[in-house]
DNA sequence: CGTGAAAGCAAGAAGGA
DNA sequence: TCCTTCTTGCTTTCACG
């Protein structure tokens, strides 16, 4: 990738919402140009998309946490993503070399929220479960 | 917080580049309405930023890894977030119950700098480590 | 990759429920 | 307080060089 692309996408990663004639003056190149080349990186799928960034304390799901995650039956076929998919509040699915197979990150209201929402873990996917509650976000 | 304000977030953390008109219509509210809310959304800490979402494979960073830290003086200020903030390719920092202290998220390019990174945030920190690989990461 | 024109959008002021 | 409308200046978009 070139390096005009790596600055456009290292700004946008910090601000998601700068504009076009923004980054043409930051990268030194005209706004036309940066539209193009953002256009390329979003076809080519280097961009994912854009979000905005909330304070999850502040919508109601103040509650992370981590979820180790190993299927009871070692012989079945792994479809834990397929079959959690489906399963709100599951911010994040990692497939892991470790101890256990999957890492979740997971964000409720309350900690029955969150017993409920392991319990759905379990059942849904045949699993056992290690979770590990976040304290806070240093940074993210 | 209001149902308008609610849906406003929803939207924003879907498509972060909305425009303020389109989510007017959404929300059935005018332009300078929608962008008065988001200046206070902003301003009230709800919306804490926009970023562009990016394929870590195609930006040269394509290892993953969770870290979990533990300071090897118990006695010793925790200032590890502090210690560890200026190092390049730890993308989140979680304070967790459990085993550690610490759970740190980062993206590297290879074992290699993996290897690296890993000296660094021991002794910079004074922590031992213990390192989960994401093989695979099925949805974030 | 740049230019320039047209359309669309953002941001602020003023005023009304 | 919160909304709308209006106005001004930017930004985005697109056709073309």
């Amino acid at each position: 990738m070139e390096s005009a692309d790596r600055r456009i996408v290292e700004l946008l990663r910090q601000d998601g919402r700068m504009s076009y004639t923004d980054l043409g003056r930051a990268v030194g190149l005209s706004t036309s140009a940066v539209h193009q080349r953002v256009r390329r990186l979003e076809e080519r799928g280097v961009i994912t998309g854009y979000s905005a960034s909330v304070d999850v304390a502040l919508i109601g799901t103040p509650l992370t946490a981590f979820v180790s995650v190993t299927p009871l039956d070692h012989r079945a076929p792994d479809d834990v993503p397929e079959r959690l998919r489906g399963v709100d509040g599951i911010d994040a699915c990692y497939s892991v070399a470790g101890d256990s197979n999957y890492l979740l990150r997971v964000r409720v209201a309350t900690p029955q929220a969150l017993e409920e929402m392991l319990a759905t873990i379990r059942t849904q996917a045949e699993v056992s479960t290690r979770t590990t509650i976040v304290l806070s976000t240093p940074w993210e």
